[in-house]
DNA sequence: ACGAAGATTGGCT
DNA sequence: GCCAATCTTCGTC
């Protein structure tokens, strides 16, 4: 498997309007193509974000904030649009998602997967892989683990000059989106149904089907 | 080669 | 007690 690093432009941008307006669905669709960076001791890795899903609180039964429920945990969701909010799963797994909408209320986007773009030397360290295979980054836990996010991260705003995680601007590109059902959320009533996960069509990165 | 099944931990109600 | 993603192991083709 070959990929082409450092053509891809890495550069910060400044918050975008999709992610501080209440449209969350759209704001999933628009972060496909992106680029999740991270910056560590002076190792950059990244990866296009080639799946996402949307989680629209206070109405979102899946959502850990829904009906403005506030805890330790959930607590940065309802700070500015733009921070990451992360979150342990099974003990393990750092799950990353970026916080959407007006002010207090708690949108978010999780990503669910990337296409490795650079550093992958050092991501497959972080992953202990000596071959390069799609499982690298997906999926939600994996890619977290490949590009060093903890939820230490947690709150941290990912479009200002300094952070050591951010979002970069995609080339403009055309591609397709796929809609689907979102996963694991079966307690979630109703709100099973959304297709609320988006995928870059035909991307080997993208996680799983089920 | 591929799929199903089992084991695993922390945050919440 | 309920919720979740991934790795490993063990079938079957």
């Amino acid at each position: 498997m070959q990929v082409t690093e450092d053509k891809i432009p890495l550069s910060r941008q400044r918050l975008p309007r999709y992610l501080q307006g209440d449209d969350v669905v759209t704001a999933a669709q628009k972060l496909l193509g992106q680029y999740l960076v991270t910056e560590f001791n002076g190792k950059i890795t990244a990866g296009r974000i080639v799946e996402t899903e949307a989680y629209r609180a206070p109405e979102d039964k899946a959502s850990h904030a829904y009906n403005y429920r506030r805890t330790a945990r959930t607590e940065v969701m309802f700070g500015p649009s733009g921070n990451a909010y992360v979150y342990l799963c099974y003990g393990i797994h750092h799950l990353f998602n970026i916080i959407c909408g007006p002010p207090g209320t708690p949108h978010a986007v999780l990503i669910r997967a990337i296409e490795p773009t650079h550093g992958l030397k050092t991501m497959m360290d972080r992953r202990k892989m000596t071959k390069l295979k799609p499982q690298l980054t997906a999926g939600p836990g994996v890619l977290s683990r490949a590009l060093g996010i903890t939820k230490e991260l947690s709150g941290v705003p990912l479009f200002n000059k300094e952070s050591m995680i951010w979002i970069g601007k995609g080339e403009r590109t055309s591609f397709q989106i796929h809609s689907s059902p979102r996963v694991g959320i079966d307690y979630a009533g109703e709100w099973v149904d959304k297709p609320w996960r988006f995928r870059i069509k035909g991307n080997p990165y993208t996680s799983p089907a089920k």
